[in-house]
DNA sequence: GCCGTTTTCGGCCCGACTGTTTTCAGTCG
């Protein structure tokens, strides 16, 4: 049983225990824990077979680490068992409807006999929904508009998606007279994979014409409310936007608090609740004399709380405010630190620019070196280089070297892993060029055991340096190859091979939680862009974004290096074994 | 059920809105 699974079973006994009326703390407790463990970069399995102590996991007590092992040796739990079987398995379903929480859900099954959305649905149809006490036509109607959107609801969208269609809006916002600040909050800010709704929230001398101008953009698809200091609306794509503007001096706890995440708040107001301090989104309130403060910033909201200001993209609850308590926060890899880029495409292969000016976008972006890496000729990839053409190609990007100036090119390949494990370019060719990137392409449903052996085979290769796009997956399309990570990062690390950062949009490959454990274990990452023409260079902010997410500082990043320290990392990693 | 620079017991984030009431429970973010 692997950790979604386990983090889907205790997130259901939440719930029912939720309608059941039981203690709420109890009930968060099983939350936390189904959230952490949904986003351990280990599963609970392995962890379990190495001999290590569950409870050690933040929000794993004694009895959630029993369970868990329970589930992980035997498949079942019976506490679970005996959860469910005392109430209509459908019920849990309707806690997803915005509107029904655990009273209403139980009140609907015991009184009505209610079990499930469709169920539902004809029950407010036949009115019995509204005759019951407490509940009314008006909420009838609005859980029926609930189950509507519901069922035509979009899921969470890519960030490389949301992203440049949020700032699109703030770009026609910002030049508005009076306009101070104006920023997207939430999960976008963090700079989460995929987001859901977006909230935006501003400060401006005119408000109320800030709100109307949001309102009457033309990415606008649907206004669903509208007010002198907020509004709310569909986007494209089914995104929903708030905007919010509120009184400058305020803006700073507001921001803190609608940028989250949730269980960094949660933690952040229990820890200063101990010391007299109640947070909220509208400032600090020292308990002993009932004074609010206010802050325009949110570094000087951290900071009356004796904290280092802590990066949008950590707040996550994972050990971020103890740090910052104590000053010792890591300092984040920066798309400053970032000095050049180790895959990219030319029109060699599948990309669509020359060497020229790929090169030349590259020193745009204040790079001072560009691996060019296109694709090896074997499997299935559209022009893919064979040794006749890349000896080629290395010509010509010697003979580039000598004419361009400000930036220095690296020979290179993407070469493909073959099914087994072997590279589709004989070791004599790799050995002549400056990078070699390894990736997979084909036989992407091999099994576990599979798929693993031949990626540490292909890291065995001593003149492998990266390992891009380690588990192929595409956000939304198409899920991870079936690999132990684990292995794979020993291997890297023993070895000295780099893992990508890859920062196109869809992949975003590694993950934030698989990067954080990586580093843990002492491999060296680099964040590429994977570019496959000008204009993706760009890019490079979304894999900078899973870096910070995963806690990386500079020194953990290969590219943020000089290019003669790259080049003397690669010869050690081809001399180590 | 978890957790500890005041605690191994006694706490556990905070405020607003909605619809239904006549003082507030339930839900949300």
């Amino acid at each position: 049983m692997n950790n979604t699974d386990i983090a889907g079973i205790f997130e259901h006994m939440a719930n029912f225990l939720e309608i059941k009326g039981e203690n709420p703390f109890k009930i968060r407790a099983y939350r936390r824990a189904a959230q952490v463990i949904e986003h351990l970069p280990r599963e609970l399995a392995v962890m379990l077979a190495a001999g290590e102590d569950l409870k050690s996991l933040p929000g794993i007590g004694q009895a959630i680490a029993a369970k868990a092992e329970e589930l992980v040796r035997t498949g079942r739990l019976a506490a679970w068992e005996t959860l469910r079987g005392s109430l209509p398995e459908g019920l849990s379903e309707l806690l997803e409807i915005p509107g029904i929480g655990p009273k209403t859900a139980f009140r609907l099954a015991s009184e009505l006999g209610i079990s499930s959305v469709d169920e539902l649905e004809r029950a407010i149809r036949q009115g019995k929904v509204a005759s019951l006490f407490r509940l009314g036509d008006r909420t009838a109607d609005n859980l029926l508009h609930q189950i509507e959107s519901l069922r035509r609801k979009d899921q969470r969208i890519p960030l490389g998606r949301a992203l440049p269609l949020v700032e699109d809006v703030l770009s026609m916002l910002r030049p508005l007279p009076g306009v101070k600040n104006l920023v997207a909050a939430g999960s976008l800010r963090r700079f989460r994979e995929t987001v859901g709704d977006i909230d935006l929230m501003g400060t401006a001398d005119y408000p109320e014409q800030v709100i109307r101008s949001f309102v009457s953009l033309p990415a606008v698809r649907d206004v669903l409310g509208q007010g002198p200091t907020k509004a709310s609306v569909i986007l494209a794509d089914g995104l929903q936007a708030d905007l919010r503007m509120v009184e400058h001096e305020a803006f700073g706890s507001l921001l803190q608090y609608f940028t989250g995440s949730r269980q960094h708040n949660i933690a952040l107001r229990a820890r200063n609740q101990k010391r007299g301090l109640k947070l909220s989104e509208y400032g600090i309130t020292d308990a002993s004399t009932g004074r609010l403060e206010t802050f325009a910033t949110e570094e000087d909201f951290y900071a009356r709380l004796g904290m280092q200001y802590i990066p949008p993209e950590i707040r996550e609850d994972y050990g971020e405010i103890e740090l910052a308590a104590t000053h010792a926060l890591p300092e984040l890899v920066e798309r400053s630190d970032i000095r050049g880029d180790l895959h990219v495409h030319t029109h060699w292969s599948d990309g669509t620019a020359s060497l020229e000016s790929m090169a030349q976008a590259a020193k745009e972006a204040g790079y001072a070196y560009l691996a060019i890496t296109d694709h090896s000729g074997g499997l299935g990839i559209a022009g893919g280089l064979h040794e006749d053409r890349l000896l080629k190609q290395q010509q010509a990007i010697h003979e580039l070297n000598q004419q361009i100036e400000g930036i220095r090119l690296l020979t290179g390949i993407e070469v493909n892993i073959m099914s087994d494990g072997r590279l589709d370019l004989p070791d004599e060719i790799l050995s002549g060029l400056d990078v070699v990137v390894a990736s997979i392409h084909s036989s992407l449903n091999q099994s576990e055991g599979k798929m693993t052996r031949r990626i540490l085979k292909a890291l065995e290769n001593p003149h492998v340096d990266i390992l891009a796009h380690p588990t192929g997956r595409l956000i939304g399309k198409r899920e991870p190859i079936a690999v132990d990570l684990e292995a794979v990062f020993s291997a890297a690390a023993q070895y000295r091979k780099v893992l990508e950062i890859n920062s196109m949009p869809d992949r975003l490959d590694l993950k934030d939680n698989f990067i954080y454990r990586a580093r843990e274990l002492g491999v060296l990452l680099a964040i590429n862009t994977d570019a496959h023409r000008p204009e993706h260079f760009e890019l490079i902010r979304f894999g900078i974004g899973m870096a910070r997410r995963g806690w990386c500082r500079p020194s953990s990043i290969l590219n943020t290096r000089s290019v003669d320290e790259v080049l003397a990392h690669f010869r050690q990693g081809n001399t180590s074994r």
